[in-house]
DNA sequence: GTTAAATATGCGGGATCCCGCAAGACAAGC
DNA sequence: GCTTGTCTTGCGGGATCCCGCATATTTAAC
């Protein structure tokens, strides 16, 4: 007695699933499906669901926020992520919500049918965790220190990409202005920033606080579902610090 | 003898596009299918294709660059664009490349069936434009100028998303350096970014060049490939300005 | 335990950004 | 013509950003 439930909002997709599973685990006896977020929480938590797979871009509420919640209520819950990109941003958000010792997977939708089916059994059968071989890239480059960033540098980065001024950052970190102005540099130099646009010299230098957030955007270091939920984090901040 | 070009990354869609081009129009009799937009490139130009469904966000060349160039080489090609989103970004993105009266569409994924066999004979067969609601309340919203934004606007927009100074951008457009600046407090206006973040008066702003960009991202005014498109814009303009 | 490296902080200054004020340019409308 | 409104440009100044220089403090290494 197995229940799997799916969490996607591509129906083609969600059907596709639906059919993976079923060949993969015969012993599963019940497919739920959701089709967003939201919907993917409640019904986690009315079935106690153990076993999850999970697509990271929805709409109504993202893969990275729905198990954050759901592995807040049972850290033992065993998910497997199924998304289109192995973007850093989005391994960085998946490994930052992890609970420890849990067994999860991350998956590309490219992946072949036999990777995914294998998948399946590996995190749900055997409680082992199956990171695709592209991801596990990502996240050796991420965490290797040449050309990757510290959790401190991330931190800053995501606060000047929603707007902070530094003397804010400092306070949020409790840091001094200066400390924020030594990351930001540090930042600079590994984004590659301080490259002359035009010809003139002393003439066309980017505006490098501007700069590196387009940087960080186009090798993908930060998206949009990143963004979303550090702005979240930010209300929230600022809502207990009003009080 | 009608022939149809499916350029579209992933494989369900793309099986699913093609029964939808079968079911719909009969008279077809050569579906063609690529999985990105430079391989889409290729096919239409070797097959003079003249009737293509583009999906938009594709990993080794985006939709909106490829329909580029396949219009400029043939402006009269019927293209109907299949998009999960109906972002800004996107909309606008498309409406800026559509030749003088060339038949186009845009259909979400979220479309039903009947919705989408319609939208492909009435462009295909009968040369009309079929915009979807949703897609066309974005354009209204866009361009009404309330709460709308110029092209001006816009365009300075994506300049300080890409991390240009002041100056270089009264450079690129023609324009002083304080104009620029106007445009710029135009845009904070507009864009709401006047707001204090923190409770002590004086103390907590935004830095509004960063906060703009936040915003504008927030609110998927600008997304990855207007980036994207713009960086490479960007750079051009960098070489032909070099010689 | 000593050395080396990384990190934190302060000071100061030049560059840039943000913007109020004001004057000229151009178009639309009465 | 006159007015009104939008767009442009210049000037000037305060705030912020970027960063070199110098000094503690912490961490890592041998």
């Amino acid at each position: 007695m197995m229940e799997v439930l799916i969490v996607e909002d591509d129906p083609l997709h969600r059907s596709y699933l639906h059919d993976a599973v079923r060949a993969a685990l015969p012993e599963c006896d019940l497919v739920l499906e959701a089709e967003n977020g939201r919907v993917g929480e409640g019904l986690a938590r009315q079935h106690r669901s153990a076993h999850i797979v999970m697509d990271l871009q929805m709409s109504e509420r993202n893969g990275i926020e729905a198990a954050r919640t759901i592995w807040k209520e049972r850290p033992d819950t065993r998910i497997l992520f199924w998304s289109n990109y192995a973007d850093e941003a989005y391994v960085r958000g998946v490994s930052r919500i992890v609970p420890e010792g849990a067994a999860y997977g991350y998956v590309l939708k490219s992946a072949s049918d036999d990777r995914l089916k294998l998948a399946l059994r590996s995190i749900f059968m055997e409680a082992q965790c199956v990171i695709d071989r592209e991801v596990r890239g990502m996240q050796q480059k991420s965490l290797g220190h040449v050309n990757g960033f510290t959790d401190v540098e991330y931190e800053i980065l995501i606060d000047i990409a929603l707007g902070l001024t530094d003397r804010m950052i400092a306070r949020r970190h409790n840091l001094s202005l200066r400390s924020v102005q030594n990351r930001l540099q540090q930042l600079y130099e590994k984004l590659n920033v301080y490259q002359r646009v035009g010809e003139d010299v002393e003439e066309g230098r980017y505006n490098l606080r501007g700069r590196a957030v387009a940087v960080a955007l186009l090798r993908k270091l930060i998206n949009y579902s990143a963004l979303e939920r550090a702005e979240a984090e930010l209300n929230e901040w600022l809502g207990v610090k009003q009080n």
